[in-house]
DNA sequence: TACCCGCGTGGAAACGTTTCCACATGAGTA
DNA sequence: TACTCATGTGGAAACGTTTCCACGCGGGTA
């Protein structure tokens, strides 16, 4: 039943009675060969259901036609749909997918850049915790290895497909302010294993510097609390006075609408929150979230397009980071005037808003 | 620059003055040697920077430790999960995961099987348009390549990790019956490449029938309607008198809450809405969607198992679908008893009911 | 007639492994 | 002393390709 054997090209030169080399040049097309013989190899091939090893072809010929990605979870669709990118974009010229994934582990990404390497790939497309330090990484580049980086800001003497992470955040502090926020905080979850979270931090602190206010509060969250609404409510109870939430991705960013509505507050009236990356379903909400809107799927395209370059030779240049947009979205509103009574809300008196509208344009 | 010389195991052998055979001994720890020798070469490999080629060891092993994995698309988050799945399952075993997408293309699907086929993969995780009528598929099994289907209902004589389409399905019908619906439709997209989808609405057409409902309207839906709210929103308008949508997955299920929304319609009060699938954020939505709750991650690592397991040279034995839930969620409730007022419907006289309750039975 | 050239063809090396086999060397036994 | 045997070692084949090179053979020219 198990009809392991496999045809090889001998096989098919021993059938239609010519030498290998033959065999290989007419199925290549890429020699002369007259055509009885080149028929006799075509009915041969065709007659035992012959298919090239890309195996031997790789050994032999110093490529394998395969480039290795990693990326930290296919559990995270901006990744997936990055990695689906760079599908659309492989897809065509032959080359094919080795996928590992890291699980946010600093260790892992190593032995995975490792691995992939030793498979002989002929390029490497790469989100990792820490690029820049990565030992495997740099080995595989002194090899030779054409190395593309996704999501990544750019780094000394990588080339990264990327949107600048900290003009984003900084343009999401440049909202909260124009509506007259001044309480704010950033979420984050692995804040230390992603520099893009990082960066993020970076930009929304200095905006809110540059805009007079206090500096947000950093909260930083588990994997536990991130996915209990109960939980991340309780977390933030504990902020008190909170206007404007930035929360690192649009996840997080939807679970702490679900957190806010269990302490009662309602967004955007009591509690603006604002997410980032933009994924489709942000949209299709209730509720459609305010949010900075990338593209991983541009981001895995121009990761696997930079790649294709450096393989045929180019020395590649770092282009310029993708563009964002802020999406407006219905999560995002001036913060209620703190008035005397209960805690509901009451309309803002129309000078409140001229004067900040004024304070932006001086 | 371009240090693209590849240090071979015959480098660590010269280096270390002994034969090819000996190096390749102790670097595997597969046979005697003596401590000096040991020595040497092990220092040699450390000063070389040597590491294996595992194309090499592949093409003389006849096991290339790779598996190939194809999906729809990686952009779905229900594929993107079931592969992390795999990969879970596969990391640690040595195995790396060649990944090819089709986008639902069948022409494409079985292209890609006969390039991982060349690749000369291990083993197969499988989930396309027809696998059943797959020559490429059937010509890999041929060829004594283990096969393992993920999300597809049994196919014979294969194996595959799936949940029950036609019971889950009957079940949603069983909900909306026992709330007293019975004008229901089923959304799809891509109804026709999707024996899945096919499977959900025959099980819900089934369980429709079986509780005496009229049977639900099937509405297919092309890709750009179920990305744009307003146009869905015109093709619900047309089918008048719906009180429940059962949604094929999840991602169309929220779509048609919004769509629901811009018709005026509240949801669950003159609509109910069910998904399938449970993605992760539909829990954390402000109101959650009620949906069959499966996991694909553990219908990855359940196709990696078994896949795991044929390699092993075991038969390998067909499991029983992977468990659903039906997760209430907020999207569900009866429908609203209708009354004079407005342009609303009206109750139906309740002999109708019990005619075709008759007529079922009759 | 002798020579050259182009063309179709096949042998063989190379790619990097693993593994079978044979060859030494030394110790132990008869 | 002569034999066996275990042990460490290296040569070489094999895996499936591609490609370099050489060979034979025909037709053209000198």
């Amino acid at each position: 039943m198990d009809n392991r054997q496999k045809v090889t090209i001998k096989d098919v030169a021993r059938e239609a009675g010519c030498g290998i080399a033959t065999a290989s040049r007419v199925l290549n097309k890429s020699g002369p060969a007259s055509p009885e013989v080149r028929a006799r190899v075509e009915t041969a091939a065709q007659d035992l259901g012959f298919s090239f090893s890309a195996l031997g072809r790789a050994l032999q010929g110093g490529r394998s036609m395969t480039i290795g990605c990693l990326v930290p979870s296919l559990a995270n669709p901006v990744f997936a749909e990055a990695v689906q990118g760079v599908q659309e974009t492989l897809a065509g010229t032959g080359y094919q997918l080795l996928i590992a994934s890291s699980n946010y582990d600093g260790e892992a990404d190593n032995e995975a850049i490792a691995t992939l390497a030793a498979k002989e790939v002929d390029g490497l497309i790469v989100t990792m915790v820490a690029p820049e330090r990565s030992a495997a990484l740099k080995q595989a580049r002194q090899r030779g290895l054409p190395v593309s980086l996704m999501f990544h800001d750019p780094i000394d003497g990588f080339l990264t497909a990327h949107v600048d992470n900290f003009e984003a955040a900084r343009e999401v502090a440049r909202r909260f302010a124009d509506l007259g926020h001044r309480q704010t905080a950033f979420l984050a979850l692995r804040f230390s294993t992603s520099d893009r979270s990082r960066n993020r931090y970076a930009g929304f602190h200095a905006g809110c510097r540059a805009r007079g206010m206090p500096d947000p509060a950093l909260i930083e969250l588990g994997e536990a609390e991130a996915n209990t609404p109960e939980l991340l409510a309780a977390i933030l109870a504990a902020h008190q006075g909170l206007t404007a939430i930035f929360a690192s991705n649009d996840f997080l960013a939807i679970a702490v609408q679900k957190a806010a509505r269990l302490m009662g507050k309602s967004v955007p009236r009591d509690l603006s929150v604002v997410g980032f990356d933009g994924i489709e379903i942000g949209r299709l909400l209730d509720v459609p979230l305010a949010t900075i809107e990338t593209a991983p799927d541009a981001m895995g395209r121009q990761a696997a397009q930079t790649l294709l370059d450096m393989m045929q030779g180019n020395p590649g240049v770092q282009r310029p980071p993708l563009p964002f947009d802020f999406r407006a979205g219905a999560t995002l509103a001036p913060p209620r005037t703190k008035s005397r009574d209960d805690d509901q809300v009451r309309p803002r008196p129309p000078s409140v808003h001229s004067l900040k509208t004024d304070l932006k344009q001086g």
